[in-house]
DNA sequence: TTCAGGATGTACT
DNA sequence: GTACATCCTGAAC
């Protein structure tokens, strides 16, 4: 079923951990597209130097991040790419789960439409390989940008869920085989002094 | 397969 | 003016 706001009002790194293997649906022009959720990050702003929001730095970028659980977080990074986010903990608790990865489920045509402008059956094996592994890439074949910014994840247009059979779709066997979750060292966050090494980045 | 370098706009100092 | 929670390309191996 769709996770509801008690899902995300908890131990952001917790929530990290738990959205592995559940699946993000976006709903483009009444298509439905679904993202097998495979790399997580949690960044939390009470004590986190990597997180935007550090030691409750409230500005028009940041607010977003103070708003309720279950409250997406969009910003553009780098000029160009956009890095899609789950809010978490209590209202005024800045924090967020940086989604960076995951596996086409749905939608197919339109998604790799969205990131390379071209069918499935026209990608090279490269794309195909680099498809849905970094926060820019999966933004792009999702459609998302900061116009989604501050919307709700409770609703139906962009939401996560554990079953396909939710958006009456049908889930692979082999996703419900047992998770192994990997954690390691958040990516491209060198200026942020101990919180380096904090484990928070989550894998399959 | 790996690596270096460039693209590009916004937020914040 | 500087930094940035990234991605792509082309060259070398």
């Amino acid at each position: 079923m769709k996770l509801g706001r008690n899902f995300y009002d908890r131990d952001t790194c917790q929530v990290a951990r738990d959205l592995l293997g559940k699946y993000l649906v976006r709903m483009q022009n009444g298509v439905p597209l679904a993202v097998r959720l495979t790399e997580t990050e949690a960044y939390i702003g009470r004590m986190d130097k990597a997180c935007h929001a550090y030691n409750y730095r409230r500005t028009a970028r940041t607010e977003t991040l103070f708003a309720q659980p279950g409250t997406v977080y969009l910003y553009l990074i780098y000029g160009m790419h956009h890095c899609l986010n789950f809010v978490t903990e209590a209202q005024g608790e800045p924090a967020a789960v940086l989604i960076r990865g995951g596996e086409a489920r749905a939608g197919l045509p339109l998604l790799t439409r969205n990131r390379f402008g071209k069918g499935p059956e026209d990608l090279s094996p490269y794309q195909r390989k680099n498809f849905l592994n970094g926060p820019g890439k999966l933004c792009k074949a999702l459609a998302l940008t900061r116009t989604e910014n501050g919307t709700s994840l409770l609703g139906d247009a962009l939401f996560v869920c554990d079953d396909l059979a939710d958006v009456g779709l049908e889930t692979p066997p082999s996703d419900r085989a047992p998770l192994t979750i990997r954690t390691g060292k958040r990516i491209g966050i060198d200026y942020a002094e101990e919180a380096v090494d904090f484990p928070w980045r989550y894998y399959l």
